[in-house]
DNA sequence: ACATAATACTATATCACACGAGGTATTGTT
DNA sequence: AACAATACCTCGTGTGATATAGTATTATGT
């Protein structure tokens, strides 16, 4: 019941991890792990439905025999990371209502 | 908003409903409404599954014939709510990761 | 040389959950 | 009489996270 929050932010996770620079998959799940702790079974799915959506476009490239698949963001991607800077705003709504009353000072 | 995101917070912010004062149903998707719309069909659910958890107790009144659901949060829900204001400092690292190289600036 | 870990992707089965659609029943309004 | 609002509930469906398992190569340790 706990992190529940954090999964929601997947998908936007994913896309701002190959925001910068193209990436893969094995890349991308050592990179969040610092913020969010996501496997391989949550991953590929992910990347499939992003690239169904066209946020992000894909290509293959062999690396030391072993294929890689790198994963672009597209313009599409990078308008829906700007949306969700936008709905934030409404995501801190929902904090401040949940949060009322209490003295943390989480917010400066 | 986006659906993902809103899912993390829906639990939360029923408890976060009743957590001054004792409400049904009917009324926690009525005070929920300017935030998050929330239907029957998702709250109803919820509750349960938050009593089950005991974090909130039920308590059925009538009330102009009709009957009403009381719910109140129990000290294991406001332990929650605490826990989730704690949580926040890591979602906040999370959205600062995401909006890295932005000049939005959401928080002054 | 052999075993194990790390790299890298994929498929499948399962469980949780949000939500539309539909149901019951009373009170208030037009 | 008709309809909106109040107030509860359930079921079916679709989405999605994740465990488990599989395939295959390279690097590391013993």
């Amino acid at each position: 019941m706990d992190a529940q929050i954090k999964r929601g932010l997947l998908d936007i996770l994913v896309l701002a991890a190959i925001k910068d620079e193209d990436s893969y998959g094995y890349s991308i799940i050592k990179d969040l792990k610092p913020y969010l702790e996501i496997s391989e079974s949550t991953l590929y799915p992910i990347l499939k439905r992003l690239e169904a959506a066209e946020l992000l476009t894909v290509r293959s490239a062999e690396h030391n025999g072993r294929l890689r698949k790198y994963y672009k963001i597209t313009k599409a991607g990078l308008l829906r990371l700007d949306a969700f800077a936008d709905e934030w705003q409404e995501v801190m709504r929902i904090y401040n209502y949940v949060t009322r009353g209490e003295d943390k000072n989480d917010e400066a």
